[in-house]
RNA sequence: GCGUCGGUGGCGGAGUGGUCAAUCGCACCUGGCUGUAAACCAGGCGCCCUUGUGGCUACGCAGGUUCGAAUCCUGCCCGGCGCA
């Protein structure tokens, strides 16, 4: 066995939470940890010119292997020398195995499920779908992804052609896009999905795991370079929560992620209970969380790693993270508002420009409004985390 | 002056006898977004209220025809174009 790409420390650990903050190196730098990962899907964080960002800010970012293999095509990264240097980006990259798109794409197709759910819903359940080779047979289910055992029948959301993943091909496109930690092929499940059902996704999730270990082991070289994350899931269910930490636990993972849908009440619970059960000594990343106040019950529960779209995509569509809360820029009083974003925020943007100049260049369609917002938000979260991450140094012990 | 076309909600522009408080776009107002099918999506946008198959006032102005008019007729006002 190889040793890990990647070393993980922990510096300190706090008194009274499970909160520890720590580095995690990759080869391609160090995280210091708690880290907010930037999300950059298609391989750029939207609307955030690479000149924008600041060093650090944010300390990785996050790909993902689903719209990377449907465009360009994982071949041309590869061809391009990886993913860092097809980004221009030589800081830390991790490609998210596209599970979750089997998720948003599938069962939570054309629905209104979300990734937090306000309540406990009354949506759609992830029902069973019959193991399907055929497009036709996708389209009339009304999306565009079908999970069997094996693996995952889906149709492009770019051109209608069909593909299919299965955990071994999930890991070997990441292999080619070269990211430094990649993640096992899981199967996320909506928050609403009944208890069965969760179940069942999660004796599927698990399989994956082991296979998707086993595909990356093969290929010597890749992991000598690339870190692999298992993915917990389990839904709401505690049993099934800390069955699943510890399965995958016990599995020789450089690292785990935590995936799944929630109701918002809950986030925190489930995450305890998987915190408690994973090996103490692994990074631990909680997949697509979130909003300023959930990084810290996160990092509260012991998680090391967050990504979420949230900055960007609010960033994008006006809104921005202040130490007040939200503010949507596109609100009427925010047309005469000459103050920054924020007053305590150290970003760019606030040093330069007010509330007032950002409504109006949301209000003009000028790109440039996107862009500052996003960057804002980036800051903001970054700054958060950084201000925790201090405190539990300053309080804690190692 | 004559002829002709036209004057509709903040703007543009549909509608040409009832189902029109009036399609649609823009602008405006408000929500939503958590491993990005997302520079997106949803709702609202005459006034009033006991919020309803509710009331009132509206389609340049004033009359008229009609059971009923933004829609038809007459006059006036205003604008574009053409001819003097």
């Amino acid at each position: 066995m190889s040793p890990s790409p990647i070393t993980f420390s922990i510096l300190a650990r706090d008194p009274s939470t499970r909160a520890r903050a720590g580095e995690l190196v990759t080869p391609h730098g160090t995280i210091p940890t708690p880290a907010f990962v930037g999300v950059a899907t298609l391989g750029t964080l939207k609307g955030v010119p690479y000149a924008l960002l600041l060093q650090g800010v944010p300390p990785a970012l996050i790909v993902n292997t689903y719209h990377l293999y449907l465009r360009p095509g994982a071949e041309v990264v590869r061809r391009a020398g990886g993913i860092h240097r097809f980004m221009g980006w030589q800081g830390s990259v991790l490609s998210d195995s596209g599970g979750f798109q089997v998720f948003s794409l599938g069962a939570a197709f054309g629905k209104n499920l979300t990734k937090v759910a306000r309540e406990d819903i009354d949506a759609a359940r992830n029902e069973r779908a019959p193991a399907v080779y055929d497009p036709e047979v996708l389209s009339q289910h009304g999306r565009l992804a079908i999970i069997d055992d094996e693996g995952v029948s889906f149709t492009s959301h770019l051109d209608g052609s069909f593909h299919r993943f299965t955990p071994e091909r999930a890991i070997e496109i990441q292999h080619a896009i070269g990211a430094d930690i990649i993640f096992a092929f899981d199967e996320c499940t909506a928050a609403t999905a009944s208890y069965a059902y969760q179940r069942e996704a999660l004796a599927r999730t698990h399989a994956w795991a082991e296979r998707s270990l086993r595909a990356h082991r093969r290929n010597l070289e890749a992991s000598r370079m690339q870190a692999l994350f298992g993915i917990v899931q389990g839904g709401r269910h505690e049993a099934l929560r800390r069955e699943s930490a510890r399965t995958l636990g016990a599995m020789p993972f450089d690292g785990y992620g935590i995936g799944g849908s929630y109701v918002k009440e809950d986030l925190d619970t489930a995450v305890g209970w998987v915190c408690e059960e994973l090996p103490e000594d692994k990074p631990r990343h909680l997949l697509g969380i979130g909003e300023p106040e959930d990084l810290l019950r996160g990092i509260e529960q012991g998680v090391d790693l967050f990504d979420c779209v949230q900055p960007t995509r609010l960033g994008r569509t006006g809104v921005v993270y202040t130490r007040e809360g939200k503010l949507n820029l596109w609100n009427e009083r925010f047309r005469e508002d000459f103050n920054p974003v924020d007053s305590h925020c150290a970003c760019p943007v606030c040093a330069s420009h007010t509330r007032a100049y950002l409504a109006h260049l949301f209000r003009a369609r000028e790109m440039a409004a996107a862009s500052y917002a996003s960057l804002h938000n980036l800051f903001f979260l970054q700054a958060l985390v950084a201000e925790k991450r201090e405190a539990i140094l300053r309080n804690g012990r190692a």
